[in-house]
DNA sequence: CCAATATCCCTTACACTGTTGGACAAATGG
DNA sequence: CCATTTGTCCAACAGTGTAAGGGATATTGG
């Protein structure tokens, strides 16, 4: 593949640390992959997997917090795009369009179902 | 993964198929598909590979056509989308979409969504 | 007819991505 | 302490993405 191209679950994974903001860490990033890849089920382990691999390519940047006041609150490994995870994120998002308007096209009036996007 | 989901790539093929309607087959489908994931470069080899395997997988079906009277015009191998690929391939439009949205979404509010661009 | 040329189909082999399932670690509350 | 909650990470297998090549069959023109 191109240089600095990703797969479609890199791809969501990207997605879902970039609309996280300040709160991207392997949980709440699992949590929003799933809303993105539903209504298929995803394993926490494919995430972090995913994140190992993404910043071994230079996409993500990772750093540890401080553990939180709460029942169990342990440190947690936060996730931030690096300028090369944002290209990428912005070239496969851009395909993504693509096929999805071609798609549209070729459908013509016969309406697809899509599920929303829900916030929790 | 799911029983019915595909990947980036044969996500590709499938819409390729579908946006050429009865003029789907290995050379034509290359040529679609690269459009699509432009600016990336695409084999023809890749594109035969996914198209044997959607097939085994009863997303699309295939039959070969009569020569045609051009220059070196061979009988073509064409291709068409069964009913379980349509389904398949509208699941992960669906998921390219919500790719789409979420990433404009995040990538500031200044950006208008998204031209309603209607192709003359 | 027969070589040259054009169009197209297919296979093999390998690297990388997707996915599962569970092991391990740290914080809290009783 | 010990059970429970929250969280990270690993090993290993299945599947997708890709290149690189081998061939087959049609028309054209000498």
């Amino acid at each position: 593949m191109g240089s600095d191209s990703v797969g479609q679950f890199e791809q969501m994974v990207l997605t879902a640390i970039l609309s996280l903001r300040d709160d991207a860490y392997g949980v709440s990033i699992h949590q929003k992959v799933q809303q993105l890849a539903a209504p298929r089920d995803v394993s926490l382990g494919a995430v972090y997997v995913t994140l190992d691999r993404l910043e071994d390519k230079g996409m993500v940047r990772s750093w540890l917090t401080e553990p939180t006041p709460e029942r169990g609150g342990r440190a947690k490994r936060c996730y931030q795009l690096e300028a090369l995870g944002e290209r990428a994120l912005q070239e496969s998002a851009a395909t993504a369009r693509r096929i999805w308007e071609t798609v549209q096209e070729a459908l013509g009036g016969r309406r697809p179902k899509w599920n929303p996007v829900r916030p929790k």
